[in-house]
DNA sequence: TTCCGACAGTGGGGTCGCAAT
DNA sequence: ATTGCGACCCCACTATCGGAA
């Protein structure tokens, strides 16, 4: 490890605690931000599409994975373990996203639940951990610390190389950031303040998740039964014309007021019918159908490789389309 | 007084594991 | 053997309440 890597300024020293154990500490949260945050003084980072790891390691022992709520990941990602404890300092806390090498989140998917490390490393699935902070060095809580130089000492101290990766930092203006991100396909950006401190547990204005945004119309094809409190509808069924066809996309269950849920229902019950109007074979709990004639716009993250919406909310009736020329945007 | 943040509740896709059928 | 369901991961959103501003 660096010498100077406690060669802090005065104030710097004083925000320094002692670290009393490794223990698993809830990550720090982003909040989701329609606004773009001022360039100057904020640092920008790609929206990774994995899963939230905290990675933490006793002196003497082997690192350890969590989840983003405490549950152990250790036996789903063995290669982590092995790099963490090969590059990894004798004692830590880290934060970081663990992804599939090919940055889609259904690839980890395929063995994100695996108990056993032979079976996940068998998926083929290869996985990354990409380190973007640092909570607990050897004796030392560096949570107080400004970000800027939390990261400046977690690149001392950390040794990167595949499977441990570190985001890198994006410099320009952010709405250029952001408007090259979202055409490169990524999933959005992350903001982060510069002089920020980690908040343990916080969902903090100090990181801010700036996300790319996808919308379309779909044709309703039918609702499912609203179940709890909830009256009107539970979700409606929503597709798109392909060759003619009605193709299933899925279900749109968020974005509804209440009163809108009982405005969506009293529209559908007088076109119900029998069949479903859908060419794929759907089988949800709780539905009905209804002739295809409404329109709604959905707001949505991606598509799913079984061709259904990711993260789909409502955003409202479409009257004045004609659901025949509702066909699946690029 | 007004606004904001946190929380509970409802909903989504996908996967695994287990119990009931 | 199949099916249903809950528990996880990723989430979006509304409604509500209490405390900060």
């Amino acid at each position: 490890m660096p010498d100077d890597v406690w060669d802090l300024p005065p104030e710097q020293q004083r925000a320094l605690r002692r670290a009393e154990d490794v223990r698993y500490r809830a990550p720090m949260l982003a909040t989701l931000s329609k606004e773009h945050p001022p360039g100057a003084g904020w640092v920008f980072e790609r929206k990774l599409d994995g899963v939230r790891v905290i990675a933490t390691r006793e002196r003497g022992e082997a690192p350890r994975l969590w989840s983003r709520n405490e549950k152990p990941m250790d036996a789903s990602y063995p290669e982590i373990v092995e790099a963490l404890d090969a590059h990894g300092p004798s004692r830590f806390v880290l934060d970081g996203e663990i992804t599939a090498a090919d940055g889609t989140f259904s690839s980890l998917q395929a063995r994100m639940h695996l108990q056993d490390p032979n079976r996940a490393r068998r998926t083929g699935v290869v996985v990354e951990a990409h380190l973007f902070d640092l909570l607990v060095l050897d004796d030392v809580d560096v949570t107080r610390l400004p970000q800027s130089t939390r990261h400046r000492i977690l690149d001392a101290v950390v040794g990167i190389e595949a499977p441990l990766f570190r985001s890198p930092a994006l410099e320009g203006d952010p709405s250029d950031l952001l408007a090259e991100a979202c055409a490169d396909g990524w999933e959005g950006l992350i903001a982060k303040r510069s002089d920020a401190p980690y908040v343990v547990g916080g969902r903090s204005r100090d990181w801010l998740k700036l996300k790319c945004v996808r919308d379309q119309e779909f044709v309703i094809g039918g609702w499912t039964d609203p179940s709890g409190s909830r009256r009107g509808l539970g979700a409606l069924l929503v597709g798109y014309y392909a060759d003619g066809q009605l193709r299933y996309a899925g279900k749109v269950g968020t974005g509804y007021d209440a009163a809108t849920l009982v405005m969506l229902r009293d529209r559908l019950d007088p076109l119900t019918v029998a069949e479903s109007p859908f060419v794929d074979a759907v089988r949800e709990r709780g539905q009905h159908w209804v002739r295809p004639e409404l329109v709604c716009a959905v707001g949505f993250g991606e598509w799913t490789t079984d061709g259904r919406l990711r993260h789909p909310r409502y955003q409202g009736l479409r009257e004045d389309k004609d659901p025949a020329d509702v066909v699946r945007e690029q």
